[in-house]
DNA sequence: AAGCACAAAAGGTGCGAATGTTTTAGCTCC
DNA sequence: GGAGCTAAAACATTCGCACCTTTTGTGCTT
């Protein structure tokens, strides 16, 4: 059995943080909190055992005695990779801490947890959202119906109709919205939800002074707009990419 | 200023979560615990007031005097929306509870959480992958280095030499990885890398009894990874697009 | 032998207290 | 008047305890 904590006397340790990084024979770069020590050293356990989903990797009282942790701070070690998706936990009397199937959900969630925030991420964000504009339009358009059809019209309506910059983002940022929730692609629908919203600060000062290129700016965009949805609404494929290539200039 | 729990008594209220449920003026669908609940209304009282990024919403002491909650389920809400990357807080005698500026990554992980594991998420993860290839690859081509190249000729190798079905798709997941670490997109990258592995899961068992089919699908599998890998040695972003349609086939 | 009721075991939530860390306002001392 | 020190205010973590829900093994009853 792995060693989990350095702590052989059973942690009549100080409470704070301070005591943790004296504590002894850690493996890995020392991890703020008792809490997330012992889950990474769960997750390495697991890992090195090569322990597969659905088998049983301990109890609360078990990693309570193994740690001499107390019971709260097992529980928040536990709390922590039940949210990564590492561990599914079973009450009762035949429960206890189980490996948990990684569905695709969880392993992007994981990875993302990887990608600090970089300042980059804003510019690659508006990239990877161009680039899913296609997959979501496209789906839109194989599975709308005739009500999702009006009320994309009628969101390009309030596009029409908005009077400043600001609320013409807004309804930019809605139709763009409605139109993913469309799509029947689940995964692809949240990541490009996700990166929803940050268009609208790239391109905000560019007309500070010349309100008729803003004009003609915003008379394009809607008009690539009412195209976009058009093409969504006749289910034509090429259409629709041919939309999409437009809005994306 | 906004109602946030209907404890207007001082949370005489019995632990557990039976409790919960018969607490009276939630406006929201009744979360689980006091903690989400108290999150549900912080973050429904940013929105609604339309807080800016930086504004203060509180302190701990002064949400736990609002609420009547004790320290560690107030503790426990400001957590949770730290994590969402709603909230950010600062420690200090100035400190408190202050909206946070949003990264996409921050946003994009908070949008997972709402989707749940269905079952059609892998398929639709396969699709999402399939469509980013192109980013990936086009992006690889952009920035490669004489030292990828080496590096994806070897692996192409790799992929040739592998013996049976789980070794050849161990190499093509090598592969394709190796590429995505190329490309510049941390965010494309993140949601590549994360929706990966699931491919394998797709088309293992075509092949039970078919030997000859099974060859002539790895050799056909080969020659479009080593198009694949010599249009991005070679720069050209036109032959990356062919050979992505041809690999996605 | 079958069915049901109860108890045991496991996890979940909440509370209060104690202690540690971080930050800064405000005061003191040159 | 400026530099440095101090105390206060805020968050962070941990602990021990109490009570609750869920699940299931077990034994009793019929």
């Amino acid at each position: 059995m792995t060693q989990i904590s350095g702590a052989v006397q059973p942690a009549v340790q100080h409470p704070g943080t301070a005591g943790i990084a004296a504590t002894a024979g850690l493996k890995l770069a020392a991890p703020r909190s008792r809490a997330e020590h012992l889950a990474a050293a769960l997750e390495e356990r697991i890992r090195t055992q090569g322990l597969e989903p659905g088998a049983l990797v301990g109890t609360l009282p078990s990693l309570r005695e193994e740690t001499g942790y107390a019971r709260a701070t097992v529980s928040e070690a536990v709390r922590l990779l039940r949210e990564r998706g590492v561990l599914e936990i079973r009450p009762g009397r035949t429960g206890g801490l189980f490996v948990a199937e990684t569905s695709p959900v969880v392993r992007l969630r994981h990875t993302l947890l990887t990608v600090g925030d970089q300042p980059s991420a804003v510019i690659d964000a508006i990239e990877l959202r161009d680039h899913l504009e296609e997959l979501i339009d496209v789906g839109a358009a194989r599975c709308r119906t005739d009500d999702d059809v009006s009320e994309l019209r009628l969101l390009v309506g309030n596009l029409e109709s908005s009077r400043d910059w600001d609320g013409f983002m807004r309804a930019n940022w809605a139709l763009h919205e409605r139109i993913a929730a469309i799509c029947p692609n689940v995964m692809a629908r949240a990541v490009y939800v996700g990166t929803l919203g940050h268009l609208s600060s790239s391109a905000s000062s560019r007309f500070d002074e010349d309100e008729a290129a803003a004009a003609a700016y915003r008379t394009d965009r809607l008009r690539v707009h009412v195209e976009l949805v058009e093409a969504i609404a006749s289910g034509d494929i090429t259409a629709v990419g041919q939309a999409v290539t437009n809005h994306n200039l």
